[in-house]
DNA sequence: GGTCCGTATTTTTTT
DNA sequence: AATACGGACC
């Protein structure tokens, strides 16, 4: 039915050349039906890269054009802010800017918003703070040392943990009490340890990740009314990644496609009515997903949400995209043979008709950074040949293994940028800054004010602090008060003195949170507390780089009120706790981008590295216990190699340092499920393992019946007694980069000069470009290749 | 209260 | 390897 041939379909009318309708231009059958089909609850299930977002745009924008909805009566929920913003732009483009009013956001912003509006009917004030997994930590640290839980094995982040599952789970501590087995001392600690943990959220006006979630679901559960607000004003909300949904979100979901109030009570008595009023009628869902690409089960993701959406949501209707616009059938032909080994999935396979493509290029190297060097040699190979370095990018499955492919980076010059990781967010400077900020937006926070209150020094030790604390506690009162307060507690005069003079500024500051703007109150602030001050006074060389960082979080604040005239304080703190990884990608960079697996979901790259594809790695170590572990990290790694448009290289090491320590590492068992014929290895596992040479070439060349005979000898290989790394790459790559940047100072190279590097040998410099600290030497080695140098740090010296 | 130094712990993935 | 924390000492 969905290819009959419809005469006023302007998309495929026959002569041809009559205008083209955006909305269907370019769309397989399929996906026609996903943007056209009308009904209260719709599933597209849709494989990686068969145009699920350009449906999903186009859905939103038909419902516009057709004046079915209005811009305001649509909830759209993506997986991260950058994928909200471009989705916006995109239904804009069709339909124009009737796009204002849609809220397009992520499940967190869309909370945050609804709880800001009305939050006060439920005793928090809507100038809560949002308190991300670091500050949930320093609360649970704080609450376990007091309750000196560590006899009990618990620790800092187990508790966490645990907090967040029940959560996302939406148990609360009376929940969780009434479950719980009390005779275990342990579960009766932990307990405890929850229940300050939510008074302790509670009294700091704060909510954590999962409170964003739970706590609006709460709310619309507890007032009928507040709900019934949003179940009328939204007539179509619509769900990317619902794979990847949890309990809550789905709950929240589910709460919001309630028919508006009078229904629910005739519901409630086993009479659905349909269609009786247009106010009284629930909104219509659509959902997007693909249970292959399900990867945050550990943070509560349920895949039963996709698996049974037709059963929890009557009267729906399904449909698959599987055909592929982005990758070669190469590299589709490896995803679904990797994929195919997880058990109880539909069978679904990708295909397309871009033809083979280039063959899968495999890397094994003698440790990380070896197979970093190989991956900057290919990507500046790449980049020669005419690829973008924005089109490039480097997945890994954990973050520390950023740190080799940084180091070699930097050397070869090749400009990149990591997403996500160790964030600018999470050094300490930053949260000082942000500690200031918090102390003014929100009163309440004491942890905010214990990050600051002494920094700089001020002479307020933990002693005083204590003192202040038991003061505001025996009152029932905030730290804050307590400062208000000093001159009453009988410390010494000088403390007392800074305490008060820390509180006024506060206090002063705070008096102008709803109308100055966040970069004039953080200047000011940063300012007077002598906190940039002290800074740039110490002798301590490091403090001059966190001097910047500072600066460059006012330029943050300039560029946000930029961005945003009338958005407060208190705005933008919620928008810099809601950024994801992936947020922060500029397309425009012209770097390549290195990240995590996960943050890679939903990008892709014309060229992808996939690199640390090793056993305990990928799959990784800890997810062996878990049920369902090594399945998920299967489809991380299907996500990982479809995330590829042109050109997908593979690469290991054979020893891999972690914790300071060397270990031997072996090739993933999900290399063994690709095709042999699919996959050229430049250098294989055997290769590698074998003496420095490539001897062995015939255990890579020949795999033959049963597959896998390559790992099988590798296996051997690596079991006994392992190759003390051959010599020359023990040497090659030893202490590369230390602590302290090599400098070379106003080293001056030109084209024909001759150089040694510790590493490469000797060469010649085929040309010089930049200028500046930024010189890069183009250098051709005698023995080691073509190299490109940021000369100012290269290990190298003239001859 | 501040500073220095030795020891322990860390790395799975994220809003 | 890199950082965080606790205890000793000033």
């Amino acid at each position: 039915m969905t290819t009959v041939f419809d005469p006023h379909d302007p998309g495929r009318s026959a002569d041809g050349d009559s205008v083209r309708d955006p909305l269907l231009d370019g769309l397989n059958p399929r996906q026609r039906e996903a943007v056209e089909y009308r009904g209260p609850s719709l599933l597209i299930v849709a494989g990686a890269g068969s145009g699920k977002t350009s449906v999903l745009t186009r859905r939103i924008a038909g419902l516009l054009r057709s004046r079915e909805a209005w811009p305001s009566q649509i909830l759209a929920i993506t997986f991260t802010n950058k994928a909200a913003a471009e989705m916006r732009e995109r239904v804009g483009a069709i339909v124009g800017d009737t796009a204002e009013g849609m809220w397009i956001s992520t499940f967190h912003s869309a909370c945050v918003r609804i709880l800001r509006r009305e939050v006060e009917a439920f005793g928090f004030s809507k100038n809560f703070t949002i308190y991300d997994s670091a500050d949930s930590k320093a609360l649970l640290k704080r609450i376990l040392k007091e309750l000196d839980a560590d006899m009990f094995g618990l620790t800092v982040s187990k508790a966490a943990n645990r907090i967040s599952q029940l959560k996302n789970e939406l148990t609360d501590v009376d929940g969780f009490a009434r479950d719980a087995n009390l005779s275990d001392p342990t579960e009766k600690k932990f307990l405890e340890i929850f229940r300050r943990y939510t008074r302790g959220l509670s009294d700091a006006n704060a909510f954590d990740f999962d409170d964003l979630i739970g706590q609006t679901v709460y709310l619309f559960r507890a007032f009928p009314q507040i709900a019934a607000t949003y179940q009328r004003r939204f007539k179509h909300i619509l769900v990317d990644e619902y794979q990847d949904t949890n309990h809550a979100q789905y709950s929240l979901i589910r709460e919001l496609t309630r028919p508006p109030a009078p229904e629910q009570f005739e519901a409630a008595q086993g009479m659905i009515v349909q269609g009786s009023s247009t106010e009284a009628e629930a909104a219509s869902l659509t959902v997007v997903g693909d249970s292959d690409q399900s990867i945050y089960a550990f943070r509560g993701a349920d895949i039963r949400n996709i698996v049974e959406f037709e059963r929890d949501f009557p009267r729906s209707t399904v449909i698959l995209l599987e055909q592929n616009y982005r990758s070669t059938q190469t590299i589709l032909d490896a995803a679904n043979a990797v994929i195919s080994n997880n058990f109880d999935r539909k069978d679904k396979k990708l295909f397309t008709t871009i033809g083979a493509g280039d063959k899968i290029v495999g890397f094994t190297g003698y440790s990380g950074h070896d197979e970093a060097q190989f991956v900057a040699d290919e990507i500046q190979k790449l980049h020669d040949g005419g690829v973008a370095y924005k089109d490039v990018a480097v997945f890994y499955r954990t973050n520390s293994q950023t740190r080799a492919l940084e180091e070699i980076f930097i050397r070869a010059a090749l400009p990149y940028r990591v997403l996500g990781g160790t964030k600018f967010y999470e050094r300490a400077e930053i949260k000082d800054a942000f500690g200031y900020l918090i102390a003014v937006a929100n009163p309440a926070d004491p942890l905010a004010l214990r990050r600051i209150m002494n920094t700089p020094k001020r002479g307020i030790g933990p002693a005083t602090e204590a003192a202040l604390q038991a003061w505001a506690d025996s009152r029932e009162m905030t730290l804050r008060d307590a400062m208000r307060n000093a001159t009453e507690l009988g410390l010494g005069p000088k403390v007392t003195k800074a305490i008060v003079d820390l509180a006024r500024l506060l206090d002063e500051v705070m008096a102008k949170v709803e109308t100055a703007k966040p970069a004039d109150i953080l200047t000011e602030l940063l300012d007077r507390s002598g906190y940039v001050r002290a800074l740039r006074a110490s002798q301590d060389p490091q403090d001059e780089a966190r001097a910047e960082n500072v600066d460059e979080l006012v330029a943050v604040t300039k560029e946000f009120g930029k961005n945003n005239p009338e958005g407060t304080l208190l705005d933008f703190l919620t928008e810099v706790s809601l950024v994801a990884a992936a947020d922060d990608l500029d397309d425009s960079s012209g770097t390549v981008s290195l990240m995590t697996l996960h943050t890679a979901k939903g990008l892709e790259y014309d060229s992808v590295f996939l690199t640390g594809v090793e056993e305990d790695l990928l799959p990784h170590r800890m997810s062996a216990n878990e049920p369902g572990g090594p399945a998920e990290e299967r489809r991380l790694f299907y996500v990982g190699i479809t995330r590829a448009r042109k050109r997908l290289f593979l690469s290991l090491a054979m020893t891999r340092a972690q914790f300071g320590e060397v270990n031997v590492a072996m090739p993933s068992r999900y290399l063994q499920e690709i095709p042999v014929e699919l996959i050229e290895w430049k250098q294989s596992p055997g290769m590698a393992n074998s003496r420095g040479g490539t001897q062995s070439r015939a255990l890579n060349a020949r795999q033959g019946s049963g597959g896998g005979s390559w790992a099988a000898s590798l296996r051997e290989a690596a079991a006994g007694g392992l190759p003390p790394a051959p010599p020359r790459a023990k040497t090659e790559w030893a202490n590369a980069i230390t602590a302290t940047v090599r400098d070379n100072g106003d080293l001056t190279l030109a084209a024909g000069d001759r150089i040694r590097h510790t590493d490469f040998g000797d060469g010649t410099v085929n040309q010089v470009t930049g200028n500046g600290p930024k010189s890069i030497a183009d250098v051709q080695f005698d023995t080691a290749g073509r190299k490109r140098l940021l000369i100012k740090i290269a290990p190298i010296e003239k001859l």
